[in-house]
DNA sequence: CCGCATCCACCGTGATACTG
DNA sequence: CAGTATCACGGTGGATGCGG
């Protein structure tokens, strides 16, 4: 008999699982940041993204429809990416998270020492 | 050369990085709306959830300082938990990302499905 | 009633090397 | 330039059983 609240976690936790991992955010902030994005800047803007983890995370939101991937036949090839809208409407939201997180990270850090310390006796 | 704006979401992956994983977004909730929990209503609560990784949650919600809790060393003893007013700061914020995952549930599923069929073909 | 310990399976992640 | 392929590893999550 599960509590009825917690049926209603069930999106959120599709949008975390999404957002989640080491490296999406990084690469819809940045994204976000700059409008139209080529591979090779998402390679310098993110400071340790390998490129298989860069293409995996590219692919898993263009996938979710969060990224379109525009590529250019050119020589060299131009591969660009763009936000969708969707995925714009969310960073706006996640900034908000990030306020929290900016309001909050001392007192996180301190309770967690606090709790760190009282184990260890 | 890192980007200006990936160095604003270091706070970000950290609160997501807490509230990820299968199971906390439920305890949150659960104790959000109904204020004071004891352990077996979590487990009542939370479908599926086992007592390992129900304690676990809990544990590391409480050394963050999101939750608190409270032994009655009654017999048979009762352990309380509540939200800490920052959980509950956190909770509101993460009300508005769910906001944004019923808003755009079904886009998000079509993309995925065309993308999928796309990749078959 | 509440929680910890042990053991195990899985998957996300990374290093490296190769291609159109 | 923009990927793909393969291999290996570690940490997270799950099942089960014991203990205060």
């Amino acid at each position: 008999m599960p509590h009825a609240a917690v049926q209603e976690i069930c999106p959120l936790n599709e949008v975390l699982d999404r957002v989640s991992g080491k490296w999406a955010i990084g690469v819809l902030t940045l994204c976000g940041a700059e409008g139209v994005v080529r591979f090779t800047e998402f390679e310098r803007g993110i400071p340790d993204i390998s490129r298989r983890m860069l293409t995996l995370t590219l692919r898993n939101l263009e996938r979710d429809g969060l990224l379109t991937r525009t590529v250019h036949p050119t020589v060299p090839p131009k591969v660009k990416y763009r936000l969708t809208e969707a995925a714009r409407e969310l960073t706006e939201t996640l900034s908000l998270l990030t306020d929290w997180a900016k309001r909050h990270q001392a007192y996180v850090h301190a309770a967690r020492a606090e709790y760190d310390a009282a184990s260890a006796r």
